[in-house]
DNA sequence: CGCTCCACCATTTTT
DNA sequence: TGGTGGAGCG
């Protein structure tokens, strides 16, 4: 072992590299030898001080650059130190590693891979293609909970968050696995507690899991952004020559940002510190706002404690803030004490301010969040126009990126330009999801979906009602649209039915089977990528358009289209074959994985106001911030916890007291605050469109040292704002022309689909777009018509056994849609074993009265039909019986189903109104593999009257030709029509 | 004061 | 579709 450098270094030296740096800052950067925390307010020059005591440490001589790690935690941030430090150096130090943690443990690990039995070439996975991965093994890891046949996909991307999570923590598969067997010890000595036993069941097959994904990952040389950090550790735990030689290489570590680095990252710095001891972090714990990705705030807190002769610098003199914005921050920051370094340690972290006094914060309040937003953008406007500052001075800060859009809106009003850092969403933009659907039908020209698209789009133009005519014959034909335009344009006249099509629509058909065929036949022999270019820069030459186009608009189409031509890249650099009918299916998982790439920057980004979130503000500052939607609930956010959370037993960060969540989110309110260097806005609204009032968002309060704001009036909608919500759509394909007279012809199904989306109620049951049916619509379709014929067989007297109905079962099944032959087949064990149960449920039962009942009934001028699946009428009791293939956890919640039944609502209705006596009791029987699950609930007028409120409401808005898409997150993350609905796609500028 | 039901509303991001 | 928190009831 070489023995430790000592302090011999003059308190002068290095004076070259620290001309304008304040004594605390020079302190910092001369500090000699041994552990160094830097604690570094907001706006106190943190970068300044790491740059310089990197070049100070090679200047001098202590250190060679070779010698020197800098470890930050994004790759924009190494990229900044790097040129700081470059601009200190007066001679190349390309020898120094200044880089990400895993671009580092990237780096050792292929250095270092046969040791431990990695592939040199070893391949990081991003998230989607983690997912991938998990679903291609699905069937190889011993899932049970955590894979519902119904939905197998359910879980893998919270099993995903939860590894990475568990990484973080440094918990290997067998450091999980003992937890969770310490957990079934404890059922052990607690039989009675099902609770407990119900976790112990969950943890152990997580720990299963975890251990068989990891196995998995190896064998094929993969790993995961996690594994660089914990392959990291293992390599340098377990070899001690290769710890050694880290330790003697990187004579000096240096760590920004340290309050984000988690457990696993400290243990990396502890280890390659061990020996000389020679480590420097550097960062702020008002500042941590990273918890939910494993940020461990202790590590800052407790640096002392790790490394106890530790010096400590502070640094609070601040150049970026007026007087009067740091001391909103501080009075704010203050209220998450005692778990404050400041507080904890008794140092005083207050900021001292060197600018001048400046204009007041201001904090205002708007009735409407339109309200709000038009003002910030007026104020905007003025800072902009009285040259106080240019547009890229200036930011709008948010909580949530979806809170950004009325922001954008009103900038856009005003034509100020703008630039949104959460604009993701590039598969959601109409360019790319036109080349998307020209590449599905290649690989499948029966995929009518993605044709209907296509022939309708801006690009081939067909007449809607060409189109219309054709995909509905098509459907009554169960024909695929492809088939049928081939018929109406090689042998005119052969289908009857269609010759009312225009020859405008017949010459826009040939056309795009003109290019399919042409394109078909290429993308058999040619890689994806020549495929597609030809389809945009040849014929019909979409692409070339756009290229030529002087629109920015276009402009961006293009970048997108670029950004598209960078996936399909990817592809053919891992697939043995590049192809378009590999690629689609790849891509389709991608895009179901959750993948969701960027789009293209606008032009204007340069000189744009900057709309961000808080989280992707830090380490940056503007002339001029807005915070916006400062309310209770938005900011401080209600606390959510992760889908599989990682067990509190297990995370190392413990902190004495406090509420965490809140805290961390005064946290981020206080680096929102000192982002601004002049002018800070505190904004927001009583109303953002939802009933309730929402409330002042107490960090507000804090900061500004305000009083409880007293109740004013109640609020009141804007009368106009409510109206323009009622208004009709102004126009577009969503509205069809209205037909007053119409009767309609309705079933719980049309209510419910126009009810959820009228757009979708428009795909579904008028131009009637084929979709692929879902596995879990045929497997309970395949389950119904084994019922049906079993409790037919009843109503005439017979019997059938169980083999007869699982029989029945098999001969409906269709193989749709399932991820893999074992997810099919453990599907149809599923089905039997319901069976079984049923069977065994029903054989001690009465027979039915009626099966398959048909129903029909007026309101108004409209026909109601539907049939009832079952009905018992025994001892002057009536009693609706609806099956369901899906899961129900217990009786309790079937019988909340039953309750909330919209469904047998409309059946008791119907069930009313043909014999005039209101059903006893409405019945859901649950089938499932463990047993017949039944659900019972009234239905009283009370809830047939909603029904018929339902029935008229769909009536009215199908009859008015309303079909506006009802867009919402979680409507639409069902919706068979997400990938041609317009009203989720963006055709470029958002409008008002 | 505690429980249950019902209405309401659906993060944050890097590698 | 699911968790949360407020309101209302016992």
């Amino acid at each position: 072992m070489m023995s430790e450098p000592t302090d011999t270094v003059s308190s002068g030296a290095g004076a070259m590299v620290q001309e304008g740096l304040n004594a605390a800052q020079q302190a910092a950067v001369t500090h000699g030898d041994g552990p160094l925390l830097v604690i570094a307010g907001a706006g106190t020059g943190k970068t300044t001080v790491i740059a310089h005591r990197i070049a100070h440490l090679i200047n001098s001589k202590r250190a060679r650059p070779e010698q020197v790690l800098a470890l930050t935690f994004t790759e924009k941030a190494a990229a900044e130190m790097e040129r700081r430090v470059d601009l200190l150096v007066p001679y190349g130090f390309t020898d120094t590693w200044i880089s990400t943690f895993h671009a580092f443990g990237d780096r050792i690990l292929r250095e270092h891979a046969l040791v431990l039995g990695l592939s040199p070439d070893f391949r990081v996975l991003t998230e989607a293609e983690q997912a991938i991965f998990l679903q291609e093994h699905l069937f190889d890891l011993p899932l049970d909970y955590f894979r519902p046949l119904g939905n197998p996909m359910k879980h893998v991307r919270a099993l995903l968050q939860l590894f990475s999570r568990a990484k973080d923590e440094d918990i290997s598969p067998r450091g999980y696995a003992a937890f969770a067997e310490q957990l079934e010890q404890q059922t052990l000595a607690a039989p009675d507690d099902d609770v407990l036993a119900e976790r112990a069941r969950r943890e152990v097959e997580i720990a299963w899991i975890y251990r068989r994904y990891q196995e998995l990952m190896a064998r094929e040389g993969k790993l995961d952004f996690g594994d660089l950090m914990t392959k990291t550790l293992t390599l340098l735990r377990e070899h001690p020559l290769v710890l050694q030689r880290m330790q003697e290489r990187f004579r000096y570590v240096l760590v920004d940002e340290f309050q984000d680095t988690n457990y696993a990252q400290l243990q990396i710095v502890k280890l390659l510190a061990a020996t000389h001891r020679n480590v420097t972090v550097v960062g702020d714990d008002d500042q941590s706002i990273f918890k939910f990705r494993g940020a461990s705030i202790s590590n800052i807190l407790n640096f002392r404690e790790e490394f106890p002769e530790s010096h400590t610098v502070v640094l609070v003199e601040n150049y970026r803030s007026t007087p009067a914005i740091l001391d909103a921050a501080y009075r704010l920051i203050q209220h998450n004490n005692p778990d404050r370094l400041e507080y904890r340690e008794g140092v005083d972290k207050r900021l001292r301010p060197q600018n001048a006094e400046g204009p007041v914060v201001e904090s205002v309040a708007f009735q409407t969040y339109q309200e709000e937003a038009d003002w910030v953008a007026g104020k905007i406007e003025e800072l902009v126009e009285a040259k106080a500052c240019p547009p890229g001075d200036i930011a709008i800060l948010v909580r949530r990126n979806s809170d950004a859009d009325p922001f954008l809106r009103a900038l856009n009003m005003k034509g100020i330009p703008w630039s949104f850092s959460g604009a993701k969403g590039l598969y959601d933009r109409e360019e790319i999801r036109l080349v998307v659907s020209f590449l599905r039908l290649l690989a499948d020209p029966q995929d009518s979906l993605s044709l209907f698209h296509l022939a309708g789009s801006e690009i081939y133009g067909m007449p809607g009602v060409d189109l219309t005519l054709c995909n509905a014959y098509a459907r009554r034909k169960h024909r695929s649209l492809y088939e049928v335009l081939l018929d109406v344009t090689k042998r005119p006249g052969s289908v009857p039915e269609l010759s009312a099509l225009s020859p405008e629509g017949i010459a826009t058909a040939t056309a795009l089977l003109g290019d399919l065929d042409r394109y078909l036949r290429k993308a058999t022999l040619e890689p994806t990528g020549r495929v597609l270019y030809e389809f945009l820069m040849e014929r019909p030459g979409y692409g070339k358009r756009l290229v030529r186009s002087t629109s920015p608009r276009d402009h961006q189409r293009v970048g997108n289209l670029a950004a598209f031509f960078g996936l399909v890249q990817r592809f053919g650099e891992v697939a043995p074959q590049d192809r378009v009918a590999g690629f689609v299916p790849y891509l389709t998982m991608l895009i179901e994985a959750g993948e969701d790439p960027p789009i293209a920057e606008g032009e204007e980004a340069g000189d744009a106001v900057q709309v961000l979130t808080l989280h992707k503000a830090k380490g940056l500052e503007f002339e001029a911030v807005f915070l916006a939607g400062l309310v209770e609930k938005r900011f401080p956010s209600v606390d959510r916890k992760d889908a599989i959370p990682l067990p509190d037993e297990l995370i190392k960060d413990h902190l004495p007291s406090g509420d965490f969540h809140l805290q961390e989110e005064r946290r981020l309110f206080y680096v929102g605050v000192t982002r601004a260097r002049r002018h800070l806005f505190l904004t927001r609204a009583r109303d953002y469109g939802t009933k309730r009032e929402w409330k002042r968002s107490r960090f507000v309060a804090e900061a500004l040292a305000l009083p409880k704001e007293h109740e004013e009036h109640p609020w009141r909608a804007a009368p106009d704002a409510a109206i323009a919500r009622a208004a009709p759509p102004p126009e577009g394909e969503a509205a069809l022309p209205a037909q007053p007279d119409a009767p309609l012809n309705l079933s719980h199904y049309k209510i419910d689909d126009y009810l959820t989306c009228p757009l979708k109620y428009k795909y579904v049951h008028i131009l009637r777009v084929p979709v692929l049916r879902d596995q879990a619509v045929a497997y309970g379709a395949a389950l119904h018509r084994a019922v049906q014929a079993y409790n037919n067989r009843r109503l005439q007297g017979l019997t059938m056994s169980s083999q007869e109905l699982i029989d029945a079962f098999e001969a409906h099944w269709v193989n749709e849609g399932f991820i893999s032959r074992e997810h099919e087949e453990a599907r149809l064990r599923e089905g039997r074993d319901a069976l079984a149960q049923f069977h065994a449920f029903a054989e001690g039962g009465e027979p039915p009265t009626f099966v398959e009942k048909k129903f029909r009934f007026q309101i108004g001028q409209d026909t109601v039909t539907g049939f009832l699946d079952r009905v018992d009428e025994r001892d002057g009791e009536v009693a609706i019986i609806d099956y369901k293939s899906s899961m129900v956890r217990d009786q309790k919640e079937a019988g909340k189903e039953a309750r909330e039944s919209q469904q047998l609502a409309l059946y008791a209705l119907a069930y009313r109104e043909s014999v005039s006596r209101l059903p006893d009791r409405v019945e859901l029987h649950f089938l499932t593999p463990g047993g017949v699950v039944v659900g019972r609930a009234l239905k009283a007028e009370k809830e047939l009257d909603r029904a018929t409120d339902r029935i008229r409401a769909a009536a009215t808005g199908i009859r008015a030709g309303l079909f506006q898409a009802t867009p919402s997150p979680w409507v639409c993350g069902f919706c068979a029509f997400r990938t041609i609905c317009p009203a989720t796609a963006w055709t470029g500028e958002r409008e008002g």
